[in-house]
DNA sequence: GCCCAGGGGTAGT
DNA sequence: ACTACCCATGGG
């Protein structure tokens, strides 16, 4: 079934699939094919009249209807105006020599939206993202969600792999993990995946960002940066700041620090103030593009 | 062949 | 708290 919405704010689906908060999009022939919670999607941004169009194979995403599934996992409510601003005033506390090269940034950023997207999936792709480079790791979730065909969904001429649950998983041991060239993230993963209490993981969503660290941290494998990561794309809490080493590069050249992802994640915090996990995203894509 | 990648664990200072 | 080293593998 076809569905449209008009978009009257910033958005660039380009970006903000490329930017390395999501694994699992792809694009052919101008159209975007991806699984949003659980539900295969084909969308196409008409850049000329700013309408999306959608294609899926339900009514509804998680208990909303199609359009406001859609509204809420791209993000579209987010003010990106509000958001600017908020960080422009924390920068100004202190950095104020840093604002060209921020407008620069959000220049180069213009329409990249956090997708709300599921904090399962998100906690078991990064735990797979450590010392990968991206196109490694999308590789991997695609040789992941392919061992069960039971998930697969057809849409048109398109194949799409709903993301494996938690039981689905169980069913994997580390030397199948091994086998997909997991490396040493496979013990890892079969450890996190036997331990997990998918319920209370799920309740986290209500809790403090350190609540969530502090739960996520316990899974060996999962340290600051991953964690920051399932905070961050996994339950939306824009608090969340994930230093990988292009961030770390980044906070040396500009604001001269150093440190580990933990000690990092503060000084994010204390730069760029409430909304830094977006100021992160933005960073990053931007660092990425050569520009920084 | 070489260096790097959305790191993390561990052991030794 | 900080550092050095190891981990397994693919990209560029």
């Amino acid at each position: 079934m076809k569905t449209q919405i008009p978009i009257n704010v910033s958005l660039d689906l380009e970006k903000t699939f490329h930017c390395g908060q999501t694994f699992r999009w792809h694009q052919k022939n101008g159209k975007w094919y991806g699984v949003a919670n659980g539900v295969p999607l084909i969308l196409f941004h008409d850049q000329a009249s700013g309408v999306l169009h959608i294609t899926s194979n339900t009514y509804e995403i998680q208990g909303e209807d199609l359009e406001n599934g859609i509204i809420h996992y791209l993000g579209l409510n987010d003010s990106l105006q509000s958001i600017k601003g908020n960080a422009l005033k924390s920068i100004e506390k202190s950095y104020s020599e840093f604002r060209s090269i921020f407008e620069q940034i959000m220049d180069t950023s213009l329409g990249i939206r956090i997708l709300r997207q599921d904090p399962w999936e998100m906690l078991v792709e990064y735990l797979l993202s450590t010392q990968s480079n991206i196109t490694t790791i999308k590789k991997r979730c695609e040789c992941l969600v392919r061992v069960f065909p039971e998930n697969h969904v057809q849409l048109g001429e398109e194949s799409f792999y709903l993301f494996p649950d938690v039981e689905q998983m169980k069913r994997l041991d580390e030397g199948h993990f091994r086998s997909m060239q997991f490396g040493y993230r496979s013990g890892w993963l079969k450890e996190m995946i036997n331990t997990i209490d998918i319920k209370v993981f799920k309740a986290l969503k209500q809790s403090t960002l350190e609540q969530k660290l502090d739960y996520l941290t316990r899974f060996s494998g999962v340290g600051y940066k991953v964690a920051n990561c399932v905070a961050l794309f996994g339950f939306s809490d824009f608090r969340a700041f994930p230093v990988d080493v292009w961030i770390s590069r980044f906070l040396n050249k500009y604001f001269e620090v150093t440190g580990n992802s933990e000690s990092l994640m503060y000084v994010g915090q204390e730069i760029f103030g409430e909304f830094c996990g977006y100021v992160q995203e933005y960073i990053f894509y931007y660092t990425r593009t050569g520009c920084g």
